[in-house]
DNA sequence: TCTTTTCCATACGCCAGCGTATTGACACGC
DNA sequence: GCGTGTCAATACGCTGGCGTATGGAAAAGA
């Protein structure tokens, strides 16, 4: 529901909102450093003394693009993968969205890169601590202990993270969501990604297993 | 073996090499458009006279330093890997090779999240590109099939990649070296991303397993 | 000794982007 | 109509980084 402003003879009238959605588009595709107030008034077709009534500087552009879209990521996304209950489900839903939005996986590791702007950090460290903590719950509601829920996390986090930048700076490499062979890696990671109930009834602080355990079974067939 | 050209009454003498190894520190520690010529000079204790005699322009110290790296993270650190026969204690070097070098790895993702010089990404995509060969290879030794030897590696190399990144957006979050937390970790990590026997005798093109498939066995004992 | 080469300093012009100041055009209340 | 508030254009100075031009000092040959 964009509620655009028509005035001043038909020509668009910015908000704070348009200014701060361009600032988090140029993070996507020029990086952080790219958050230029010149460049974009150009984009939007409007010179800087538009941008300057709306924002003191630069830096409370960047803040407000940040804030932005902390709350995406954390409202919108999440919400999305927290409607589903069971919590198998909810893994697979989070592997199935590494697919989904380019652009958003550009935004994230452009801000995870990012040094200058020292605030950035903070933005980023809570997006991921949000996301981490909610796999971790989802382990923890299948049975498993703290730690191992805590083990599995942070491994299902690692492959969606490193999935994304696989598919960016490999895409050839990475399966087309429409090929088969996406469906199957996506199957072969939900096996791997998901404890038995054995894991779950057996709850060890520590994998006590020999060093290359034989496992039977999961995967081949 | 830093062979130092002393002279001009004891005063160190910069070769192109210095510069190009500033440029890739400069590149972990502010990102690519952080490879600034002045700045740079100032951090070397010269100007950029000094410069314009070893380089024509900056691009071309963008180039010297990206052929560096490149040169690096194949030769040096696939060599260290390599120097592994067993395709295991291959995999199970790379997990552990993740807390290794914080710096190496910033300048990675600095460079993959890079977009102003295009070539930029030609690096990242020839260096990823064999780290992902590589561990294919590896899981191929095993005596999987091509196809579950790619799928094992693309999740293995996510769960690198991902580690790198959580490493650095959740430090508080990644367990340190010294921690039994961290060895209990490793160990995780290896069960998950080895096949077992049974998968490499089973080599079926694609996974044929029921869509939440109970596992026995592998972890928690 | 006296060129020549090597490496660096200094000074300059240029451009892009930041921030400010000022003016202007339109909308709206009255 | 007339002020007031809203949003944007223009013009200006400033800074930082790029690239060039020129000079200079030390080392290396001759």
């Amino acid at each position: 529901m964009m509620h655009r402003r028509m005035t001043k003879s038909q020509k668009v009238m910015l908000s704070a909102n348009d200014w701060a959605e361009a600032a988090l588009d140029a993070i996507g595709r020029r990086g952080v450093e790219g958050v230029a107030v010149e460049p974009i008034a150009r984009e939007l077709g409007v010179t800087k003394g538009s941008f300057y009534w709306h924002f003191p500087n630069r830096e409370a552009l960047l803040v407000a693009a940040l804030q932005r879209w902390e709350a995406r990521e954390t409202d919108e996304v999440l919400d999305r993968v927290q409607q589903e209950t069971d919590p198998r489900a909810r893994v697979k839903r989070l592997i199935t969205e590494v697919n989904t939005s380019k652009k958003a996986s550009r935004i994230y590791s452009a801000l995870s890169s990012a040094t200058k702007p020292a605030f950035v950090r903070d933005y980023v460290e809570r997006v991921s601590k949000r996301r981490l903590d909610f796999i971790i719950d989802s382990y923890a509601a299948l049975g498993l202990s703290a730690d191992n829920a805590r083990r599995w996390a942070l491994m299902t986090f690692s492959v969606f993270l490193g999935s994304l930048q696989i598919r960016r700076d490999l895409p050839a490499e990475w399966p087309n969501a429409d090929e088969p062979a996406f469906a199957e890696y996506v199957r072969f990671l939900m096996v791997s990604l998901m404890p038995s109930e054995l894991d779950a009834a057996n709850n060890t602080p520590a994998p006590d297993v020999p060093e290359w355990p034989a496992r039977s079974g999961g995967h081949g067939f």
